[in-house]
Parts: structure tokens; C-alpha cells; sequence
DNA sequence: GACAGACTGCCTACTAGAAGGTAGGTATGG
DNA sequence: CCATACCTACCTTCTAGTAGGCAGTCTGTC
């Protein structure tokens, strides 16, 4: 078919694999839990990833792109580097908070490494270190405009940063509560922006 | 029999098992797994724990008091909460860069948690509390004997605190570099210490 | 102290179902 | 006519879990 629908089938399948990967990992779903979703049979997803390795390893390098994509546009509409934190942090809480997509693809798929096929395992660390050089950057941007103090290296800052992030995603998960994902993240962007001056104290949310 | 082994074999089967977890989660291994490395059959596990549900609930409850043990015994040899901060994360960094046991059991399965068995999901979840607790405990001495600074409310701090160790085990990971893990948690702990006075700039590591 | 019975730990052998994957077919559309 | 998309039917291997046997050990009773 020459295409047409906005929504392919094999877009359909990765995005089925992607949620059924935020909900239990890499062994945690198979091609069956993927045919009921869809609609299909199982072979017809062979047809589209002829491994599940093919479609794992598929999937995360798409999360990838969208990442980047996402982190560029950001980089285009907002300037302000503690905006750009904000704006981050508040996508995944709203990601968190609707249910759609509760937990990083790759983080998830980090804390299983030791498990997983070596090719898909790269693209997690790609990812990874994406993250922290483009989160780098920014507090290295916000450090230099005067706008951000940092008690540390930006790199450091930067690592910190996320793995906060990706510790408070865990959190809302093993408490079952959204709302304790922006208890965290809301200190750390507190914490970034208060040392402006080293003045009066604000007490956060 | 009447016993004699210091190592009995259930606790081989457990000991093994919690080490697989730590790689790859609840469904990162099978009975098969668990036999090869201990040296008996499948059935033999089968017949300490009838089934897989039994094998993890009691593997997350005896992890979970030992947890509460060794957090008993760091109360009782470490009365300053600043040094409890640093044992506690100091533990963590030793099991990382041996490799022993380079994940919490409880934050590997929290990921997973929509895929858990309900019994094992509310062991973790209650792993979680316990910990939050504690942590909150030590935060509130630490900031009532003037030697803590704390930004926001204890249970605030001791949220951040948490996740962020626990980001830090998933960027070690996904790094495959022990190494990040103190980079992370350094700052932490250096940043609860530093806010004694409001005087100097202190630069961390 | 001998002995039956129960219990323990582990075994071989097996099952049903799910896993990922293959072979080969059919409908459709350029 | 050929490629795409999907199908039915099948295979192999792995999965958790079961049935039943066998050797040792602990216990109570005579």
C-alpha cells in the first residue's frame, strides 16, 4: 500500500512496544501482548521486525530522534535556560501525571542492561549521554549569564540533574503517586534558581 | 536435617536470585537460571519455594530486613546524621565499584512495578516508605542540631535524596561506570554539609 | 536399642502453555 | 508481475509448575 494512513501499522506496533517496554522492560512483554493490542497476528509483526531485537532496538532509536527533535524545538521557542529546565521537568510530569508515558524509555531500559542485547543496550547509552551533554550545556549557559550558580562543575551538575529526574520517575512509581515526581524535581529547580543572590530564603512548595 | 550448613541451599536459591534480579528484573531469569548456578534441579527450588511469586516475595522481605538491620546498626555506631548520610551512600558505592551487588533490589523492581505480582509490589513499595522514613529522620536531627541545612521540608529533602541515589545507580549502570555514582552523590552530600553558614562559595569537587 | 512412620531434601520425568521465530499461502494495489 | 501486508499453520525452546520416587534423618514406641 502506498501509504495513506497517518498511522502505519508498524508505527502502531512501536508505539505499542514502547508503552508495553515503560510498563515491565525489555522480558516484559512479547510479540503475542503486541498481536492482541494491535489487532494483527503475531507473524504479521515479524513481517515489520523481523527480530524482536529488530523492533527493541527500532523503537529506542526512534525515542532517540523524538528526544533530540524535542530537545531542539525547545532549544528554538525557549532561551532562558532555567525555562528550558522547567520546560523539561514539565513534560515528564505531565507525562506522568495523564499515565501516557509514566517512565523514560530509556531509563527503563538502563536498569536492565546486564540483560539486554548489546545493539539496544548502545542506544540507551546513547541516549544517556545525549541527555547530559545537552543538559551541560544549558546549565553551563545558565551559569554564564549569571542566571543559574552551580556548586559544582556543569557536567557534574548536569549528571545530577538527571539522575534526579530519573530517580523521581522511579519514585512516583513505587509510591503510585504522580504528585511525589514534582515534590523532587520542583527542589532541584528551586535549588538552581535561588542561588541568584545568597539573600532572603524561600521556602519551597 | 537438622540443618548444620551456615549456607543452606534455600539460601542459595535466594542469594542467587536476588543477584539476578539485581541484573535483569523479575522476568530477567527463570528456575533454569537459578539451578545452573546453585547445582541442584528445577524442582528443587520449587520444592523451597512452590512458586516464583513465593521465591521474590520472601527474597524482597529478607532484603527488606536487612535493610532495617543495617539501618539499626548505623543508628547505633554513627550518632551524627551527616556520617549516617555518608555511610549509607558510602555502602552503596562499594557494592557499585565491586560489582557485588550494583542495584537495590527494591528500585530495580519499583521500575518494573505495573508487571510485579501484588504481594511482591507492596514489599517494594514498603521498602520505599522505610526508607523515605529514615531518611527523613535523619534529615530533621541533622537540621535540628544546626548541622544540616535543608531547603525545603525533611520529607521534601529526603524524597530528592533517595531519588537521587537512586539515579545515580541507573547512570552507573547505563554508564558501565561506577565512577558516576560518587560524582552524583558527592554533591549531595557536599551540599547538605556546605549550608552551615551563607558565607563563602565553596567549590565542590 | 530396634523399628515403624513421618519428614526432609533432592531427584527424574513429565506437562501445558508461552516464548520467539519460520514457511508458505493469499489478497491487494502500483 | 511483483512487492507489500497480512494470514494460517507450524516448529523449537523455554517457562513455571507437578507427580512421584528414593535416600537419609529425626521421632516416638515397644
Amino acid at each position: 500500500m502506498g501509504m495513506g494512513n497517518l498511522t502505519s501499522t508498524s508505527d502502531d506496533i512501536l508505539a505499542c512496544a514502547r508503552s508495553l517496554i515503560v510498563a515491565g522492560g525489555y522480558n516484559g512483554f512479547s510479540y503475542a501482548d503486541i498481536a492482541d493490542v494491535v489487532g494483527i497476528r503475531k507473524a504479521s509483526i515479524h513481517h515489520h521486525f523481523p527480530s524482536k531485537l529488530d523492533l527493541v532496538r527500532t523503537l529506542v532509536a526512534r525515542y532517540r530522534e523524538e528526544a533530540k527533535a524535542g530537545v531542539a524545538k525547545l532549544e528554538l521557542q525557549v532561551s532562558d535556560p532555567l525555562d528550558q529546565l522547567r520546560f523539561y521537568v514539565g513534560y515528564w510530569e505531565a507525562c506522568i501525571a495523564d499515565a501516557s508515558a509514566p517512565f523514560c524509555v530509556c531509563a527503563l531500559l538502563a536498569s536492565q542492561l546486564p540483560v539486554l542485547p548489546e545493539a539496544v543496550g548502545l542506544e540507551v547509552r546513547a541516549h544517556f549521554r545525549f541527555l547530559s551533554e545537552w543538559l551541560t550545556s544549558v546549565l553551563e549557559r545558565g551559569m554564564q549569564q549569571g542566571q543559574l550558580r552551580l556548586t559544582s562543575s556543569p557536567r557534574a551538575e548536569a549528571e545530577a540533574f538527571m539522575a534526579t529526574v530519573h530517580g523521581a520517575m522511579l519514585s512516583a512509581r513505587a509510591y503510585g503517586d504522580p504528585k511525589i515526581f514534582a515534590v523532587v524535581t520542583g527542589q532541584l529547580l528551586v535549588r538552581l534558581a535561588l542561588r541568584i543572590p545568597c539573600d532572603e530564603s524561600h521556602e519551597a512548595q
